[in-house]
RNA sequence: GGCCCCUUCGUCUAGCGGUUAGGACGCGGCCCUCUCACGGCUGAAACACGGGUUCGAUUCCCGUAGGGGUCACCA
């Protein structure tokens, strides 16, 4: 966060004419590394097929993402651009600079990249703003989560901010119960967000109004296009192998030409030469032509705006610096790019976002995740598999990205040491055996009373009053090892409240032979004797018994514990009789002694 | 199909031109031990392939193959 306090280099008071010469001078390759743009720590994390190619006899002017060759023109550099860009350098970890041979650690890497890359205007910070957008379709789809939370970390990392806005625009696929579990799930996981959440839906006019503005400076046309003759198009360029996208057919048209009356949509007039850039802080550089994007639509027949037209228009507004989310949007950058370029033409103060494209998390067979790949829910992995929040939380953060050979990170480590540098670029699949193992890891580390409330439920009525909840509180310590999730804790549990006579499991009851029946008098007997009933009194008094037995502690204490649990597995058995208590305890041993005639 | 992205043990990952390729989950073995877990030790297990560049490539470049994403008046 200091390093993007740090002065600008540049004037503040640039305008963007001078800007842009200023950047001429100073090509983003030398600022951003430091170093001359020959030198040959620049070219060393070239991507395959990314490499931009200068076209001989023309000045390839790199304004930071367009490349504008046929009029050898730069689009004019705003200094919020500027900005932009080096924001972007400072955390593309695929950044050429020399900082990226640093041998420091994460995050030393990130502080020095940050001093180094960041310019602000007027030496005023640029505070990061970052959002999560979630369509409220369902509930909080795991990737979601992990967009959430790479974006909450992100935000507080840099001493930012982290928004929320519910992209609700499509109506009839948005539910209020939809919203409600989102919020939920985030609140469940912890990430909270920043400011008033932002409803999409209730920003139509304001799209509306960006979209005329577009029309008005001609950056945007009407288009009178009608979906059968637009169905039409695509089935030609089906045919004919094309590939499918609006051939521009009303872009240069007299609108004199128009329909009386007829609807029409408001299309972007979308570049069509040269090519854009994007220096994606997770992906590297990305290119696309121009000329493989269409001019789409901004405003339908009906008035309301796209999604296309609405992120762009509610990033700005919003104060966005850095849009992290998944992969699949990658393409959409490239579609919206033009219009915050258009808007910034137009007005100026609509500089390039970072962007940031996390790959996506896959199934175990290696598609994008969806329903039938089981659980797709947050709320899923909360209420039926027993899964902690902070389990959830560690394992999506080390989905995708890593530090070093560390495995477990509490949220404040999550929040000092996440950079995007280290997000990964391939998708991951989901291991529930990993996020298992790894609530495991959280179970043992929660508090006794915590898990209590959260497995009383699962045991009837008599875990839930207050004297429930303190046996199981005093359980947990013996519990916790032994479970993976709420549910296995419950199981664990079960033995504390079941009702005597006990039901025995099948192994347990051939456990109970009549020797174990004879043994089990004598342990009762023993243990009727003795005036203190501790862990470590019961201890002495079996261990002494089975020596005068002269049998092992285990042929003594596998039927005392099928005895008192029904089970084969249990916690130690000390332990289980100074939890059940005395009473509880030989009366169990009793109805076993006692029993066995009708039993083998 | 067009475009874009990706490729280290089965899975998640470390690795930043020279390493016995490290860790974690899972799997096997041993230890601990009253059972089951936990914990400790230990074993098997990976650089997709082919060309370059280089004294030297897992690492840089190109290509092939494979996987994924995306192509609406959905978001």
């Amino acid at each position: 966060m200091k390093a993007i306090d740090t002065p600008a280099p540049q004037g503040g008071g640039a305008t963007r004419q001078q800007q842009a010469a200023g950047d001429r001078r100073h090509p983003p390759a030398g600022v951003r590394s430091g170093k001359p743009a020959g030198d040959p720590g620049n070219q060393r994390h070239r991507q395959p097929g990314r490499t931009v190619k200068p076209c001989s006899g023309q000045e390839t002017v790199r304004t930071g993402d367009t490349i504008f060759r046929h009029a050898g023109q730069a689009q004019p550099l705003s200094p919020m651009r500027v900005l932009q860009r080096s924001n972007g350098i400072v955390t593309d970890h695929r950044n050429r600079g020399p900082l990226r041979n640093c041998h420091e650690n994460g995050l030393e890497r990130t502080e020095a990249r940050m001093a180094s890359g960041s310019v602000t205007q007027s030496g005023s910070a640029r505070p990061v703003v970052t959002r999560f957008a979630p369509s409220p379709t369902g509930f909080l789809h795991i990737g979601g989560a992990r967009t959430a939370l790479f974006n909450w970390l992100f935000a507080h990392h840099h001493g930012g901010k982290a928004l929320l806005r519910i992209e609700d625009t499509d109506l009839k696929r948005s539910t209020p119960e939809a919203i409600a579990a989102i919020l939920d799930g985030l609140d469940w996981l912890g990430l909270s967000f920043d400011g008033e959440t932002v409803f999409q839906s209730e920003r139509a006019s304001r799209h509306a109004e960006v979209a005329q503005r577009l029309l008005d400076n001609g950056h945007a046309y009407r288009c009178y296009a009608t979906t059968e003759e637009l169905e039409q198009m695509r089935a030609e360029q089906r045919a004919a192998k094309q590939p499918l996208r609006y051939d521009g057919r009303w872009r240069d048209r007299d609108p004199a030409e128009a329909p009386e009356g007829a609807p029409f949509v408001v299309r972007l007039k979308a570049p069509q030469d040269g090519e854009t850039v994007i220096e994606d802080a997770v992906q590297g550089q990305v290119t696309v032509r121009n000329a493989e994007l269409d001019d789409f639509v901004l405003l339908r027949a009906d008035g309301t705006p796209t999604y296309m037209l609405a992120v762009v228009v509610d990033d700005h507004d919003m104060g966005v610096t850095h849009v992290i989310r998944g992969d699949d949007h990658l393409n959409n950058a490239f579609r919206q790019l033009p219009i915050m370029r258009a808007m910034d033409q137009i007005e100026g103060g609509w500089p390039d976002p970072v962007y940031a494209h996390i790959p996506l998390i896959h199934g175990s067979d290696g598609a994008k995740m969806s329903k039938r790949h089981g659980a797709t829910g947050v709320d899923a992995y909360r209420d039926e598999l027993g899964i902690l929040p902070e389990a959830l939380f560690n394992y999506l953060l080390r989905l995708g990205w890593g530090h070093g050979d560390k495995e477990q990170f509490t949220r404040d480590e999550a929040v000092a040491l996440f950079d995007l540098a280290n997000v990964g670029r391939s998708p991951s699949r989901f291991d529930l055996k990993k996020l298992q193992n790894m609530n495991g890891h959280y179970i043992r580390e929660a508090g006794d009373a915590r898990l209590a409330q959260l497995v009383a439920p699962q045991l009837g009525s008599d875990a839930g009053g207050e004297a429930g909840l303190d046996l199981l509180t005093s359980a947990m310590p013996v519990l916790k090892p032994r479970a993976k999730d709420v549910a296995e804790l419950a199981d664990g549990a079960r033995f504390l409240f079941v009702q005597r006579p006990l039901p025995l499991s099948e192994k347990a009851a051939t456990l109970l032979d009549d020797t174990a029946r004879t043994l089990l008098r004598e342990i009762a007997d023993r243990l009727r004797d003795s005036d203190v009933w501790t862990t470590d009194s019961l201890e002495t008094d079996l261990k002494s018994l089975a020596e005068q037995q002269g049998l092992g502690l285990g042929k003594l204490a596998q039927p005392l514990r099928a005895a008192l649990t029904g089970q084969t597995t249990s916690p130690g058995i000390f332990d289980v009789l100074a939890l059940l208590g005395r009473a509880e305890s030989l009366a169990r041993i009793d109805d076993q002694a006692a029993n066995g005639h009708n039993q083998a």
